[in-house]
DNA sequence: AAATTATAGTTTCTCATGAAACTAATTGCA
DNA sequence: TGCAATTAGTTTCATGAGAAACTATAATTT
């Protein structure tokens, strides 16, 4: 058993790593966290969304979305329409500022994306996708499965 | 922009994923933590190293390191030798007790390997070494040189 | 040898995170 | 209709992690 062989763990050290190498740029130009700009991608994407179906679309767990919402709501880069026929939920937008971040960050990150997969041949990033995709794919049937 | 094809957001799903699928497993059949299974790992692999070798061979934390081999201490899993050279540092060794945990938790660990990775072909599986190696490579270097 | 600097490891402080409990609103059903 | 069960989202609580400060020892400099 070699630990640095171990696959799970050699995916978490790299992962950790591009993970805080973009989370520090995002805190320090635009002061937002990692949650919080998953929050803007998605409403970039798609605008007028509840909180539920951010959960949906990310992978993040509620309460996250639910404070990562909260400081956005906060630093008025998004905005929270009450909906008319369910007093539950509420959609939500970019505000003009946060429109302005989106637009600003995304060349940001896949500026880091082409950074890191740099050394990377045209194949092998093909293989990279098709990997990711089995994988992702064989971990919903492993948690489904549990 | 798309998020879902963001390569550093579908590695960090994927990983969170995997991750927990491993921690629960490490938890509940054996009451320890990833960080604690990771000493153990590099214990079980190399006897009476010293925390700050365990940092080196891990990319843990060192506050990290000095929390799970406390825990694993009081656990009665890993013991600290005293060095007669320098004061400072203290060997760690397994103990019986930690010897078969690691005994126990390699195979379980090559298990989830086996089940994360069982879509994937050889030639995938080969690929997929050789992106994690560079892609560790890379991202070193990207540290190094902020 | 005394004083400075470096190193090993721990503690403290602050913040992030997830699970579970909770509130408020809606839907389903007897 | 009215009561139970769901659902959206928030709050609380318990952990966990990293940064910085700290303690103790060792190495280096003068």
């Amino acid at each position: 058993m070699k630990l640095h062989e171990f696959t799970p763990y050699r995916l978490s050290v790299l992962t950790n790593q591009i993970s805080s190498l973009i989370a520090r740029a995002y805190t320090d130009r635009f002061g937002i966290s990692i949650p919080q700009w998953r929050v803007i991608a998605v409403l970039g994407e798609e605008s007028g969304i509840t909180a539920t179906e951010v959960v949906q679309r990310t992978a993040m767990d509620k309460v996250a979305v639910s404070r990562a919402v909260q400081g956005l709501v906060k630093g008025g880069r998004v905005r929270r329409l009450a909906s008319q026929q369910d007093g539950r939920v509420a959609k939500l937008r970019l505000t003009a500022k946060g429109q302005r971040i989106y637009n600003e960050i995304t060349p940001l990150a896949l500026g880091y994306e082409d950074a890191v997969l740099e050394p990377l041949t045209r194949v092998e990033r093909g293989y990279l996708d098709a990997i990711l995709r089995k994988l992702s794919q064989r971990l919903d049937s492993l948690e489904a499965a549990r």
